[in-house]
DNA sequence: GACGGAACAG
DNA sequence: CTGTTCCGTC
């Protein structure tokens, strides 16, 4: 299963962003480095080594040759190289694995998590061939802080909370460069992503060869079943992608699956948990009304959160992310993942569960379910050309594009329909993430505590979940920490993930493998409340999201202007980022809900 | 060797 | 912005 190409995975070159970020024009030395990481050949000058994402450089000379000779610059060294390298601490992107020279220690969380939706993670193709030793055992994966001021930039929106977020950032504005300077690698990106796509591909590659990252792993399998859920192996199930990738490919054996591989620990909780939901009153119909089961209604109901999560908790931003994404299909709403099939036990009272119905007869493996991507919001530039060159040639590549909003005409939809799925997105993302530092950092330390087992001893095994790095922000643990977590072959990791850090006695119940097991209409009955609450709440958070805002922007001016690109806000008030945890969880549960629903509409398309 | 400031380049 | 180049410090 290895891609052909096989020299691993490569970035896609939307990734080049040629036209804008200058800095970002070419490739970025983590990139290459990864890149040189991934070749056998390389071995001799820079090799993984030790913990999960650990690499030495052997020949520090030599490889500062190869970077120099990639940048065309002879004068390269490695003092200059590793001043760049060392840059990349603040950014965390690395960090330095004190007491051993030439060490260095990617923190894939956030490589990985931008970077190889793209890939094939879930063949465990596109992946690294050589690739650090998977997680020892230390259960913490999370960088140093960096400071302040670094993590929560002005730039950087005040929001992001790291590498991770402006790295994705980044690529969403299509400025991380890909690992390969153009000529070297896509080609391999294309045989190996999109080649084997070709074939029968397994719901994650669709997923993430078509959506943006964060929504691929997040709110995609959220509304896929999430774990176990569509084609994945059965528990049990080998856990491939190389054994020896850093990269947490999905490869989660079972039901952890992509989730569990794919997410971060952190990450797990971002999105979903944070999801900053905030009913927009004026536009849910139904709320204060009345609500019942049937179909319309549901439909309604959701369709009014969605638009309430496009109006409000959606940023400019993030519809160039998730530029209007409508999920015609589903594949498998998320309800049923694990039991889909033999649905029959307690098939969920969906009144319209017939799309799902139909779904399971298919089951297993699925389609790569189609995504209608409309056009950006807005602005921005066109990047048709990139589009257009790479368009049709890979349906990776493409995905890509469309995912960035490139694709608009591909499909060519009428007016643009909103539809934004899963929200789980990355702006509210990064909102929450900064003015949740604190409980994240809980978060995390719950995850990490009890639901990352310790990391197997480098087993070959699968790689492990990426954690996402950059909600970690504020805390400060020593490099030791910074241990990858194993993902659990068998997805310890998913009900946190799912469950959005389940509390115990709280969280929904988890089937064993990880997937919610309240019927869809008690989920939706449940929304339902809460979204009422959820509405009292809304002023209250309002108020505290600005009051935070307030705090860190100090006196930027904050939104007072709405874009003026008519966007709509880049920030919106109800993006609240300080949701308390039920309303976080039930966030979350909207947005497998919403997918659902929306999926199950679409299943005309 | 590692770190990080500073100026500068693209 | 991402580096590159220098350089002083530990």
């Amino acid at each position: 299963m290895k891609t052909p190409g096989d020299t691993g995975f490569a970035f896609p070159d939307w990734a080049y962003k040629p036209e804008s970020s200058p800095g970002s024009r070419q490739i970025q030395l983590w990139c290459f480095i990864l890149e040189l990481l991934r070749k056998e050949e390389y071995h001799e000058v820079i090799a993984w080594q030790g913990d999960y994402g650990e690499f030495v450089i052997k020949d520090p000379e030599e490889v500062a040759r190869l970077w120099g000779a990639r940048k065309c610059k002879p004068q390269m060294n490695y003092d200059k190289l590793s001043r760049a390298l060392r840059y990349y601490y603040n950014k965390r992107i690395l960090h330095k694995t004190k007491g051993k020279r030439f060490t260095y220690k990617f923190n894939f969380n956030k490589l990985v998590l931008v970077n190889y939706p793209f890939i094939d993670m879930g063949s465990g193709r596109g992946v690294p061939q050589s690739a650090p030793p998977v997680p020892t055992g230390g259960s913490h994966f999370r960088f140093p802080p960096s400071t302040p001021s670094e993590v929560l930039s002005p730039n950087e929106d005040l929001r992001s909370p790291g590498v991770f977020s402006s790295v994705a950032r980044r690529m969403g504005r299509g400025s991380v460069s890909d690992c390969s300077d153009g000529t070297s690698t896509n080609s391999e990106l294309e045989e190996g992503v999109g080649g084997e796509d070709r074939g029968g591909v397994g719901p994650e590659r669709a997923f993430r060869g078509l959506l943006h990252p964060r929504l691929s792993h997040d709110s995609l399998f959220r509304a896929y079943g999430g774990p176990g859920g569509l084609g994945r192996p059965p528990p049990g199930h080998r856990v491939h992608g190389d054994p020896m990738s850093p990269f947490p490919v999905s490869p989660l054996p079972g039901p952890g699956g992509l989730l569990g591989s794919t997410l971060s620990p952190a990450l797990s909780m971002t999105p979903g948990s944070h999801l900053p939901y905030t009913p927009s009153p004026s536009l849910s119909p139904m709320l204060g009304s009345h609500f019942s089961f049937n179909p319309d209604d549901m439909k309604r109901y959701l369709q009014a959160h969605h638009q309430s999560v496009y109006n409000y908790h959606l940023s400019p931003r993030a519809f160039f992310h998730y530029p209007n994404i409508v999920v015609p299909q589903p594949h498998r709403p998320s309800a049923a993942p694990d039991k889909p099939i033999t649905a029959h036990h307690h098939a969920p009272p969906m009144p319209h569960s017939h799309s799902l119905h139909h779904h399971q007869g298919e089951e297993q493996h699925p389609s790569p379910f189609k995504f209608k991507l409309q056009p950006p919001p807005l602005g921005r530039k066109q990047r048709d050309c990139s589009a257009s060159s790479t368009g049709g040639s890979s349906s990776s590549l493409g995905s890509s594009y469309a995912a960035l909003g490139l694709l608009s005409n591909s499909s060519s939809v009428g007016p643009p329909k909103i539809k934004v799925e899963p929200v789980s997105d990355i702006e509210s993302d990064e909102e929450v993430e900064v003015t949740d530092i604190s409980e994240e950092d809980e978060l995390l330390d719950d995850y990490e505590g009890d639901v990352f087992t310790p990391p197997h001893p480098t087993n070959g095994t699968a790689p492990t979940a990426i954690t996402n790095l950059g909600a970690i922000a504020a805390d400060d643990l020593d490099e030791d920490v910074f241990k990858t977590p194993a993902a659990p072959p068998m997805g310890p990791l998913t009900p946190s993930l799912l469950g959005l850090k389940s509390e115990p006695g709280q969280g929904p119940p988890i089937s064993p493998g990880g997937t919610l097991c309240i019927p869809l209409k008690l989920r939706f009955k449940r929304r339902w409340s809460e979204d009422q609450k959820m509405e009292a709440y809304g002023e209250r958070e309002e108020a505290e999201d600005k009051k935070v805002r307030a705090e860190k922007e100090v006196v930027e001016e904050p939104a007072r202007r709405e874009s003026e690109n008519g966007e709509g806000p880049r920030r919106s008030p109800s993006m609240s980022l300080g949701a308390p945890p039920a309303q976080r969880r039930a966030s979350s549960e909207l947005q497998r809900a919403t997918a659902q629903l929306s999926l199950e509409n679409h299943g005309a398309c």
